[in-house]
DNA sequence: AATGAATGAGCTTTCATTCAT
DNA sequence: TATGAATGAAAGCTCATTCAT
């Protein structure tokens, strides 16, 4: 019984690491040549693995790039959540921990921006990326307001509104993503994190000065 | 000979109405069915004309691609230039109207974010795309900076990076676009303003209040 | 305005053509290799076409099966309706030429049987053969019942259900086709035509005799 | 030694077991799904076994099919020597039962005779059914001429071809199979039996009446 | 003996491109 | 200039077969 249980375990954990073997060869290839233009078989040949591998476990191409974006979208969740416990006490830090998170070459990477700017651009064609995309980001939108908002009582600063705050803030470093994405030669991660710390000391300059 | 140029001149037009015609109709397709699902027929069919009718305008698809981007880019310099004009005297003025124009309707809307984002999705796989894309962003982004060196002097703020700044503003609206794009009904454009708004005050304080 | 028509005209013709050529095409390759066997290329390669012709005219391999099937039954249901014309005053000579029309080497030949037999064999499997197979039985099934009632009254034949009679006779000759079906080379058309005989003599001895 | 026997005797059985499984599986397929689309990994299914399982007792898909379509034919075999044996000594009443085994609900049904017509429809493209098929078909062939022999002889009938006669009253059950392989809704087994009563009556009135 | 992951050939289908009209 | 029939390469997907376990 042991051996039969041990054997089913081994099993799945083969199939999982295959599942991310392929998730892992679609990200480069989509990144390597772009959403419309990767195949099946571009995305064998990188895993090394032969045809029909995908189909196999995937079951279909769309199901697999709903499960790379799902991949993609889970793996930010969990460096956000993990920021966050990192700073739990200190609205502050965290918030400022939180958006230098998006500078980390872990996210603000060429490869990996390209495939979640592939994904955006099918947003209004594929309902499915929308959703993978409005759940993640809604969560860290209620985060961010929180934060904003304990921020501001505690600094005393008066008529800010948090939330605005708060999407402005986040829509700052969406934005450095596309300069990244754009142009990367011209990127400089250095000024990136610049432009983060004078506009948060300007917005809480009792916090962050 | 007028006759004649007149003729040369009549078929011109008709080219450069046809081509218009087919860029219009590629735009649509893009925003409704993504730039890898767009096919050639679906633009002719939206144009309301025959199969073959692509090439004996554009000589293959992905010259079309490259000139729909083209003429995106385009449109938005003429934007940009033209709003630029309007200010030309009040850099505080011409750096907020420049900031807004970004979330006006003719520039923020749903359909034409989507094929910008679909763009910008092939931006590492498509050289092309890269180049068009970077010419306008690198134009623009001058004229940013320039314009907040000059509050900065006028309003004689200390130690401001002008360009860490100007980015950063730009960033600002660049990610609100990405708000637009994957979540357009949770998006309001009204707060977004305010967004810019209190960043900018904030910033400036001299300035904008 | 009449060349624009004649254009229409010449057009409409060369795609009835072309389908028919691939409907023909479809019976060969059926007969010589089988429903599950046939594939698009075969039919493309046996009218001496291109790979995508198939998909082209008739949008998908179903629909190619379906209207296949559906033009044998047309082809069988106009030489029933033929035959049936040809002796609408003398109902036993009608019934008579209507069962020997199934042995007609136009109707009993190996190639077409096998493609008759190779779509009912999957009748069962797929609703649209079923449909198309019924639909054509049923009327003719009506056709030869009001013969037989008209020999019977006639010849005044006591007890007789017409219906039994008629679809006995039908059956005769279905069954005659299986023979020719799976063992063409001991089938014997003259034969075949003496056991019509037999059995119409015996039946109807007034009549056939 | 005899243990020994016992194992592999038991072994022997085992896999008949299975093979006998693996058949009526594909039996079912087949008649749901249709010659052409039942897949090993369906049978597989079917029995409630796993993917490999048929290559490893059938060694390929074209061998068990053959014997698929072997077991139908002995099976059939079975049953009509089985109604031979019954009446030895009644030549009459023994074509009578033979001709009705052809309605019984164990040869006559939808599912069984989907799968005979799924093969039939493939005999002119794959000898090894025509093989398997014509084998049993003659033997039995040769039965029934035998039988009509002997009752045209006992009655005294003129002038009648026993063949002939053989052939259409076989043809005659055959072509009841197909409609009820076509049509089986309107399928009445009462009547074809009243169909097969009527020409006997009246080929053989001195035997029938 | 049995499993099921993996392969790769071959299928249907799509589509950019060509070309006669 | 414009059409739309035709092509053929390449896509996604299926499935008989193999093989390590």
């Amino acid at each position: 019984m042991v051996a039969r249980a041990d054997k089913v375990n081994r099993r799945a954990q083969a199939k999982a690491f295959r599942r991310q073997q392929l998730i892992d060869a679609t990200i480069n290839c989509i990144a390597r040549k772009g959403l419309g233009n990767t195949t099946l078989s571009d995305v064998a040949r990188e895993a090394g693995l032969s045809q029909g591998i995908v189909n196999l476990h995937f079951d279909s191409k769309n199901n697999l790039l709903n499960e790379t974006l799902q991949f993609l979208a889970e793996e930010y969740d969990a460096l956000f959540m993990e920021t966050l416990s990192e700073h739990e006490d200190d609205p502050a830090r965290c918030l400022k921990a939180l958006l230098e998170l998006d500078l980390t070459p872990a996210v603000c990477d060429h490869k990996k921006l390209s495939v979640w700017f592939a994904f955006w651009g099918e947003v209004k064609a594929v309902p499915t990326y929308r959703q993978i995309c409005t759940a993640r980001d809604r969560k860290c939108d209620e985060i961010r307001v929180h934060l904003v908002e304990q921020i501001i009582r505690q600094g005393n600063y008066r008529a800010l509104d948090a939330k605005v705050i708060a999407d402005a803030l986040s829509a700052l470093t969406d934005g450095q993503w596309l300069s990244c994405q754009v142009n990367p030669r011209d990127f400089d991660r250095g000024a990136a994190r610049d432009g983060i710390d004078v506009l948060l000391k300007s917005v809480f300059p009792n916090h962050y000065s």
